[in-house]
DNA sequence: CCAGAATGTGAATGCGCGTTCTCAATGCGT
DNA sequence: ACGCATTGAGAACGCGCATTCACATTCTGG
């Protein structure tokens, strides 16, 4: 062994992925993530290879911290639908309240640095497939207990709630008032809970 | 008067839009434009200032010959629901079919421009409000010709289809099987068509 | 306590970017 | 036919970027 590093990977990863996030990836200079991090160029780069590599693992820190979350939390215990509503309210409060709406990292990414960027767009689409992957798993526990109706499509209502949700971190961001999407998260989660019939002829 | 442009400006914006939808703003370096347009330097700057304003003015471009259609397209005549299917699923196929999906340079230029670049912002708040306000547009019409319930809220269902919309574009650019989607997309508008009714107690 | 491997430090490097400059070519107004 | 403002052309410039280097420092294993 030798001397030991003066910084935890795990804690550089987290404020290279708030960084990213921000800023998105090309608009982040190398100078100014070592003065954020706190690192200079060499053990940067000693321990991440180059500034693509550690965009990468930012962005498996983003998946890994923030979207495996979400089916724990929907499946909780007690009722799923106020939690899916929490879910996204949440962004549009967060994209409200601060004074720099940002979006989601793997949104922007994709908005970005997609198609071109193969890997950022593999583990993108490991972020998608674990939210509509999350919400299935909630709308299947909803299901259960009788929140919406037994024989819902949970899989393409997953589809679409995962879909709303990447368009909700879009509008967000150019949204002068986000909260007047609340609105329209209740419409979406309320014809879920009620059943749909057919008027009899 | 004096020796005349041997360009049209209206199609180098055409031009340039196309370039930016692909690539995105910082990934599109000047020398490369002024090969792709057939322009120089000295030209592409006399006329549109810098690169940025050039951008603004594709993103100009792009509001006034793409979006601003949506409207007349869905009150062309006719029944206007699967006109709103033939805007998604289109979408879908153009994802499919290219070799490169882009999505929509409006949701790209959010994910890589905004909050940060504001004059970006107010054009795709345009873009968006034109969106949702065609998608109302339709749903009146929908509403008056009885594809739809006479009494649905088409101001929040347009916002839900709007926000739709946005998902997709940014999921079309992650998803290997793009028209996975179209179950959903039929789901959506299905569930617009027919009334809902709560089960009698 | 010493050898040595990895670290912190910050200056240095090369390259590509957006932009500007110079200059010859062009065609309309008179 | 001619003047001259504007264009086409492409070399040149300065700057900031991602990346690398050299070197002193630090701590662990034996």
């Amino acid at each position: 062994m030798s001397r030991p590093r003066g910084f935890v990977e795990a804690d550089v990863l987290e404020r290279a992925m708030q960084y990213f996030w921000t800023n998105g990836y090309e608009a982040t200079s190398m100078s100014a993530l070592t003065g954020h991090l706190g690192l200079h160029p060499g053990s940067l780069y000693r321990t991440f290879t180059d500034k693509h590599t550690l965009f990468l693992r930012a962005l498996e820190h983003y998946r890994d911290t923030h979207t495996r979350q979400l089916a724990p939390t929907l499946l909780a215990g007690g009722p799923v639908l106020p939690r899916i509503r929490k879910v996204l309210i949440d962004y549009l409060d967060a994209a409200a309240d601060e004074s720099v709406p940002r979006g989601c990292i793997a949104v922007n990414t994709v908005g970005e640095r997609l198609p071109r960027d193969e890997a950022a767009g593999r583990i993108v689409q490991e972020i998608l497939a674990l939210v509509e992957d999350g919400f299935r798993q909630g709308l299947e526990a909803a299901a259960r207990h009788g929140e919406i109706p037994a024989d819902t499509d949970v899989a393409t209502e997953a589809t679409m709630l995962m879909t709303l949700l990447q368009g909700l971190q879009v509008v967000v961001k150019a949204e002068r008032d986000p909260r007047r999407l609340t609105r329209m998260i209740d419409a979406a989660l309320t014809r879920l809970a009620e059943p749909v019939r057919h008027v009899d002829a």
